[in-house]
DNA sequence: TCTTCGATTGTCT
DNA sequence: GACAATCGAAGAA
């Protein structure tokens, strides 16, 4: 994808991630799998972005231009990734929240073995391990190919597919920003049908 | 299928 | 010192 495609408002890239194609090169081999549910964050206004209390070490890369890679640890075990939106100096990113494997299986498979496999990449801490992707890629330019990860084109998801919710795990966060429905979300039964 | 609960550590107050 | 943009196992139904 081309960096103007981050550089819009928030919601906008959301919903446009929808479909997109979420590639990791490994090894020169690829793992990769279409988006089907993101979540925004929108700027230091919205509590329940990391950017909420200005700037500092772990979110500095939101604050610098759309297109590149936010990846965060938490809860003391799981890495997040997110693609950061807008332009220099506004906070901002669209959190992957799920993914629907198209290359790379096996290379899922070993990192996500024993689970079953419809549970594989359905969470943004279970996609981040089956694609092997940890802080080293904060930072990296989703907008090249020769990157160790990056967005490609992928399917256009008619709006009747998609859904929006309240966004997850943000349970103290004050109103309004608690219910602002910036959690996208794709039919996957649809999905799954156009392969 | 649904609910509950422990795990485990970087980051900020 | 508190908490976190979560996961997966276990037990109940």
């Amino acid at each position: 994808m081309n960096k103007g495609f981050f550089q819009r408002e928030t919601l906008t890239v959301a919903r446009q991630l929808i479909g997109k194609l979420l590639v990791r090169t490994v090894d020169g081999y690829r793992v990769s799998g279409i988006i089907y549910e993101t979540e925004a964050y929108d700027g230091e206004r919205d509590l329940a972005c990391h950017a909420r209390s200005g700037k500092t070490a772990r979110n500095a890369v939101m604050y610098g231009d759309g297109g590149h890679a936010y990846v965060y640890f938490t809860y003391g075990m799981h890495w997040m990734v997110n693609c950061v939106a807008g332009v220099v100096g506004y906070p901002a990113a669209v959190l992957i929240r799920a993914i629907h494997p198209i290359e790379g299986i096996y290379h899922i498979r070993r990192q996500r073995t024993p689970i079953k496999e419809k549970n594989w990449c359905n969470g943004p801490a279970k996609l981040t391990k089956a694609l092997s992707i940890t802080n080293k890629l904060n930072g990296v330019n989703l907008c090249v190919r020769d990157s160790p990860l990056h967005i490609e084109l992928g399917l256009s998801i008619p709006d009747g597919w998609i859904s929006s919710t309240p966004r997850i795990g943000i349970q103290n966060t004050p109103e309004p920003w608690k219910s602002k429905p910036w959690r996208f979300i794709a039919d996957l039964s649809k999905l799954k049908k156009q392969f």
